[in-house]
DNA sequence: ATAGACTAACTGACTAGTTAGTTAGTGGTT
DNA sequence: AACCACTAACTAACTAGTCAGTTAGTCTAT
């Protein structure tokens, strides 16, 4: 019986399975990540999960390697694209916020990604990488829009602190409505404008 | 056999138990927490787990209340000691960044409650609680300093998640150093100030 | 005081059901 | 024929939860 045509088309099963592994995180949390339950929802035997990424723990890393990588790549378009350093940044910050499509809303995965960097090294390195990289994007256009070094850094620090905290009280503390997590980054970014002698961006609010 | 003398003192047993439960998920995360994990850590059999807490399950959620009541309880006798509204909100930023010693750090038990919150309700709304109590109290210290309603609020969201989002970047990703992380949180709060017109508030950073 | 009844706290062996991971084998493609 | 992608059946280890039994201590009643 072998063999057989993949769900979606020809031959991505093993990109099925991050699928499955990203699906099963988000409804069920890690704690109840099981190679069978990835199975089901990838529509694949246990067996392939094996075959493709040896262990429970590497497809882990793999889904959350995933993530970052996509967000990475949203980050590199929006760069390439949109030239004004302070825009960037509302673009940077509006795509953290937007709901991350692969699986129906995979966005809820980060904490996840977080509460797993704390015990596990490879993932935290990811973390890691990834943090870093932000913030050193922020600093690179907060000096392009006039700061100096040493501020630049410290604001990019801030406001990529500011996105992931927000994101949370909204996300998942639900303690803040939409309109009132927009206003705070503008307001956030109408400060740093000020201080740098630009113009202020706007936020396409389209994005709840 | 049976009827033993518990390790620490007298009759503190599931007390004993959250502590285990606790150090277990700091060490290796809620993915590889089993009741027998718990059961070493805390030296007791698995039947008293279930015996005073029932399911697994419960237990979890039993120790994420432990931690935040014991946040909760901190929070108040700093709101009881410190009147000015200022500092208050300066020495409850402190408390967040302590690193909670039920179990040598437990701070880093945080990201894997959010984590769990993401599919369990009871958590959840453990979360949403908590995090609306710390934006009210904010609120209420920043009205007092003379902010209105509306600014108030929004000042005390951002505040908040300008906390745990510098807690995340400093704790986990480890992308920014305790003197940025001080300096960071002292610019808000001296900008906080400015507009209120008080006196800005400084941190205590003995706390590393 | 002391025996006996009762209870709360706790154990550790047990079970039924999962679990990650293995393997022999199958069908299509080159 | 050789290989890749993949499966179904399997296994050894582990899992949450149960349960009968043990103990220390408390509360009567004599």
């Amino acid at each position: 019986m072998g063999g057989r045509y993949s769900a979606q088309d020809a031959t991505n099963t093993s990109q099925n399975i991050i699928n499955g592994a990203l699906s099963a995180m988000a409804e069920e949390g890690i704690a109840n990540l099981t190679t069978k339950s990835v199975s089901r929802r990838a529509d694949v035997s246990t067996g392939s999960i094996h075959y493709f990424f040896d262990t429970k723990e590497n497809l882990i890393y793999s889904a959350f390697a995933y993530m970052v990588k996509a967000l990475h790549n949203e980050t590199l378009a929006i760069r390439k694209k949109e030239k004004d350093p302070l825009k960037r940044i509302a673009r940077s910050i509006e795509v953290h916020f937007s709901p991350l499509h692969f699986v129906e809303d995979a966005s809820i995965i980060w904490p996840q990604f977080w509460a797993y960097s704390g015990s596990d090294e490879a993932a935290a390195r990811l973390f890691r990488i990834f943090s870093a990289r932000m913030i050193s994007n922020y600093a690179a256009d907060l000096k392009a829009a006039g700061y100096d070094q040493d501020k630049a850094r410290l604001k990019a620090v801030e406001l990529s602190a500011l996105t992931r905290g927000l994101w949370l009280e909204k996300r998942l503390a639900k303690s803040v409505r939409p309109k009132e997590c927009w206003r705070i980054l503008e307001n956030a970014l109408a400060a740093v404008a000020l201080e740098a002698g630009c113009v202020a961006p706007k936020f396409n609010t389209i994005v709840a």
